[in-house]
DNA sequence: GACATATGGTCCCATAGGGAGTATAAGGCA
DNA sequence: TGCCTTATACTCCCTATGGGACCATATGTC
């Protein structure tokens, strides 16, 4: 339909939201900020320019309204963009991918002091209550059957789990490793070899030996 | 030292890199595929451009060797490397990123077939699978004392521990969701409204309520 | 001697992050 | 009534990043 540049899979996040009904960009940048960012998390700005590239794919129609005096532009998804949402649903996409800048930070825990580590791993205990808490509030909503959009809970539960124990695990991960650090010599080549614990780590490793 | 553009966490990663000995920036680019990788992953081409910033800086030296006729470049840190790289270490880096494109699909499985929404799951199930191998022989290896940075168990330990957490958590959460997909009707509106889920994915998520 | 694979890189362009900047609308309060 | 704050509704720009294409030499194997 164009030679414009292809679509990324951030134009399907966003085709897959006007899937559900349609959005203002506002409200679509708001919907990432609260619910699919925590999946797929993109800037602020290149929300605002995905759906006039789904316009020119003729994925979306885009309606200008007025508040006011005050341009609005709403956009919703065509025939065609539901057929290119199928479609790309159809191959299983990338699997998870991890960016973490304080486990890069333990990893080269011996150029720190063993205070400065146990900070980190706090900062990564005190990240995972903070995302935990509005995810659990979205699941309590649900439960009570009064979140925004009932007829999509059986996907939200299964998104909503992974998230739930991707948050628990990185809570438990920090509680165990600042134990660990506490107890840190300042050069980190005399800290005791835990043997045990990687003992520990195998044998959680060994599902997946058949 | 320079108006070049500022260090980024990447710019860390690399220094930390050299922090633990010299490398050749092909060796750098290996480590990065092979360990770094898992949790600060970069392209190529990014790994090849670093260290000559870091140079600019005044953060690492280069040394060009000859490897027959053909050049190489081996980049050494420096004692304000070093300096850099502490103070770095002081402040807690940023939690971890999450970005899944199967997430996504099934975020939006309403629009897909019960058996794409399947086979997505499994491709999940499988990449923890081939992450977890590598993970689990490098685990093995220190676990019999013969990893290649031995003064640095400690530190690994901590991070090979999350990993290992991380990729049983993506395989449990795929056999889970598997399980509950199998089950799904065409029209996903239909789907049982999966109360004793919810309930269960509450009480995993109030660990931080204090 | 031929060929595959490992080593050691450079270059380019579209995508992405993220902050600064610009306006108007709506709601609260004095 | 007017003022102030917050929400709505965007645009622009600069640098970082992903990732593939491309190039060359060295080493190991048959």
């Amino acid at each position: 339909m164009s030679s414009d540049p292809a679509l990324t899979t951030t134009s399907y996040a966003i085709l897959g939201l006007l899937s559900v009904r349609p959005w203002s960009t506002y409200e679509l940048a708001q919907q990432m900020d609260r619910s699919l960012g925590r999946i797929w998390p993109r800037a602020r700005s290149k929300i605002y320019e995905e759906p006039k590239k789904l316009v020119r794919h003729g994925l979306a129609r885009a309606e200008r309204q007025l508040v006011g005096r005050r341009p609005r532009t709403v956009y919703a998804i065509t025939a065609e963009g539901r057929e290119t949402l199928a479609a790309w649903l159809r191959e299983p996409g990338d699997g998870p991918v991890l960016e973490c800048e304080q486990l890069l930070q333990v990893f080269f825990a011996e150029s720190a002091s063993p205070a400065d580590t146990l900070a980190t791993v706090r900062a990564a205990r005190a990240w995972a209550v903070e995302r935990n808490r509005g995810n659990l509030a979205a699941a309590r909503d649900y439960q009570a059957g009064e979140g925004p959009f009932p007829e999509r809970v059986a996907q939200l539960l299964l998104v909503g789990r992974f998230l739930t124990d991707y948050y628990r695990l990185v809570a438990e991960w920090a509680d165990w490793a600042a134990e660990l650090v506490e107890r840190w010599p300042d050069d980190l080549r005399d800290a005791p070899v835990a043997a045990e614990h990687f003992a520990e780590t195998v044998r959680r490793a060994e599902w997946s030996d058949d």
